[in-house]
Order: C-alpha cells, then sequence, then structure tokens
DNA sequence: ATTAAATGAGTGAGCAATCAATCGAAAGGA
DNA sequence: TCCTTTCGATTGATTGCTCACTCATTTAAT
C-alpha cells in the first residue's frame, strides 16, 4: 500500500454533500462538493465511483444516524405508549437538531436516484423499529401492509412537524407534543 | 393577428410536462417535453418564456384542478364531520383517478423552483378549504399557525394514503377509510 | 523505491434559451 | 370567391453554459 485512504476526506466528502443537497437538492456538482469538501475534483470519485453511489451512502448513512438516534435507551420493557413516545419524541429531537441531515434526508428520499437496494438496506436498520410498528400499532397484527402504512405515516407527520418546529423553533415543545397527540390517537391500538 | 397561440398547443405542453415530471422529476428536459407534445423545441418558448414559467403555471393548474375537484358539491350546511369526510373522500378519489397529476404535484411542491408568488396562487384557490380547517379543526380558532399545521398534515396523510393506494389500488376502499380515520381520530376538536 | 492517492485541466454529453428563416391564419381589396 | 399582404407562430440548428467523469502528472505514505 502507497498511501492509504482518508476516513476524514470521505467524512468531509459526506458532510460537504449534505450540507448541498439539503440547501439545493440533488442537482447539487460533484465540483460544488468537492470545492467545500477542501479537495479537488477528481478525488471525489477515488471515494465514491459516481455521484449516485454518493448519493445513495449519503443517504444510508443518514438514515442509519437517524435510526441509531431513536433506538438507543429504546425502553424495550414499557408498554406500547412509552415506547411510541419515545420513538416519536427521538425522531422529532433527532430532526431538530440535526436540520440539515433531515432536510437532506427529505431531498434523498423523493430522488429516484436512490436504489431499492439502499431502501432495503435502510429497512433494515429501521427493523427494530418496524417490528413494533407490526405488533402494537398495526391494526391487523402481521400484516406487513398495514404497518408499512403506519411507518409512513410516522415519517409524514414527523416531517411536517419538523417543518413547523423549522418555522418557529420556539415552539417545539408545543410541536412535539401536539404532533404525537394527533399520531397517537390516530393510530393507538 | 397573424396565427393566433393554439389553445390546444398549450394544454398539449402541459400534459407532456406533467408526465415527464410525474415520472423523472422537475429536472425533465425542455425538450423533451416539446417533442412528447409534438411540436418543435423553440415552440414552448412562445407559449411559456422560461422553463420555471412552464412548471409554475403547470403547478398552479394541478392544484386549481384538485381545489375544484374537492370544493364541487361542498356540503356547506352539513356538520364538522360530514364536511370534513367530503374534503378528504374527494383528495383522495381525486388523487387515484389522476397519478400522474398527483405525482407531479408531489414533484413540484418540493421543488424550489416553485415561487412564492405560485404558492401564494395556490393558497387562494385553497382559500375555502383553509377557512374550514381554521374555523373548525384548529386547536385554537383563529390560529394561523395551527391551521397550518393540520392543513400540512392533511397533504402528508393522504400523500401517504395515496402511495398505498398506487400499491394496492384495489384497497383503495380500505386505505381511503382508515386514512380517513386516522385523521380524524388525530385532529377531530 | 514503490505504488496508490491526489490534482486540475480537459472531454463530451446534455441542457435552456436564441434566432434567422419559413410558414400560414386572418384581414382587406377586387 | 380568389388573391395579396401582413405579421406573428413555427421550426430546428445553433449558442453558450454546466455537468459528471477521465487521465496524465505529481505527491507522499509505507
Amino acid at each position: 500500500m502507497a498511501r492509504p485512504l482518508s476516513e476524514e476526506k470521505r467524512a468531509a466528502i459526506l458532510r460537504a454533500a449534505t450540507e448541498l443537497v439539503a440547501t439545493v437538492g440533488t442537482s447539487a456538482a460533484t465540483s460544488q462538493i468537492a470545492k467545500r469538501a477542501g479537495i479537488a475534483d477528481g478525488t471525489l470519485f477515488t471515494y465514491f465511483p459516481t455521484k449516485d453511489d454518493l448519493l445513495n451512502q449519503l443517504y444510508l448513512s443518514i438514515k442509519s444516524a437517524l435510526a441509531e438516534a431513536i433506538m438507543t435507551d429504546y425502553p424495550s420493557r414499557a408498554g406500547v405508549f412509552e415506547r411510541t413516545r419515545h420513538c416519536w419524541d427521538r425522531l422529532v429531537n433527532w430532526g431538530a437538531e440535526h436540520p440539515t441531515q433531515h432536510k437532506a434526508m427529505r431531498q434523498l428520499s423523493v430522488s429516484d436516484r436512490i436504489s431499492r437496494n439502499t431502501r432495503d438496506a435502510v429497512n433494515l436498520a429501521f427493523q427494530d423499529i418496524n417490528t413494533m410498528i407490526r405488533d402494537n400499532l398495526s391494526r391487523d397484527a402481521a400484516d406487513d401492509e398495514s404497518a408499512a402504512f403506519v411507518g409512513a405515516l410516522i415519517t409524514a407527520m414527523s416531517d411536517v412537524t419538523l417543518d413547523c418546529i423549522a418555522a418557529h423553533p420556539e415552539k417545539i415543545d408545543l410541536y412535539r407534543e401536539s404532533g404525537f397527540q394527533v399520531f397517537w390517537n390516530g393510530v393507538r391500538p
């Protein structure tokens, strides 16, 4: 081995891509990403062979960070309400604390550049959460489609909640609470 | 006047743009749109001076069609439940009947190419619906922010519902119903 | 000394928008 | 009814630009 790849540079590329995708969407130019990461245009492609690879890995890394934030200290033995509440609060708090990642994530999730493979890998990272939904919140337990419906609802409703928090940051407690009330009243078993 | 502009061609451009924006997003090339509309590349720009103008007018026309679909036969004198139910059913039915328009609408609504002006014009088309929300479903009547929260929730929840219907078209009645249940249980006064 | 990372000018493809040339619908005159 | 003039609609090649990606060369870690 001559020179090893730098984990630091890889992270800088992902960080720069997050910021640019959050602000200008997936049309962010690779040359802009490279400039912001402090590397030459060509170097980006030794870390990510294509722009699509970069976007897919970025999406996976953000989603994984979110899943970890949610599942840390997850109260496995508590009741359905507490566990649902835990997930909701963690989700909304993460979004409020990482607005750039959240915005980038939303841009990427509607993009057709994210592959089936990546979406499958993301689902794997959210497996525990999906299981919780299937077992507890799905109207018909063991019904995959119903669980997917509830899972999509959490994402959609937390996005709306986070948009409102972004518009009025001082009201985070109010929106986190009323968002949860709407969700819980809507889907509780 | 020499030759008048053709309303037919204008409609063909909007139709072609709807289909392409629905499938490939706002990055759809104007030359592709022109080809699909059956006109020369340059002709598109005599009907819409820029691509942004085209996208903005497209967004407004789709949203207006949706508003009209919702407000036709609106039961002004019925109770809150009936009126909310009416809007929900119309919204979901319209989306299920016009999947291409709905997909294009979603692409456009997250695009930064839609101007403040256009969004204001869209709000105007939805004025009656917004008023209904403010007066009936907002937790604190006369609270604009709370009404915006509920309005965004309807859109987000109907999008999720329509995604599920698109995946399982035979279950439209089931999803329309359970989507409404979640919404109504969540936000009812 | 070796070898792969790093560089940045270069390449070719694709894009929105332009424009000189052509076409054809309307209005007026016979 | 037919012909002519008018003038904007229509055309598609062209323009200038941006982009993802390449590659010959340089640099530096082992």
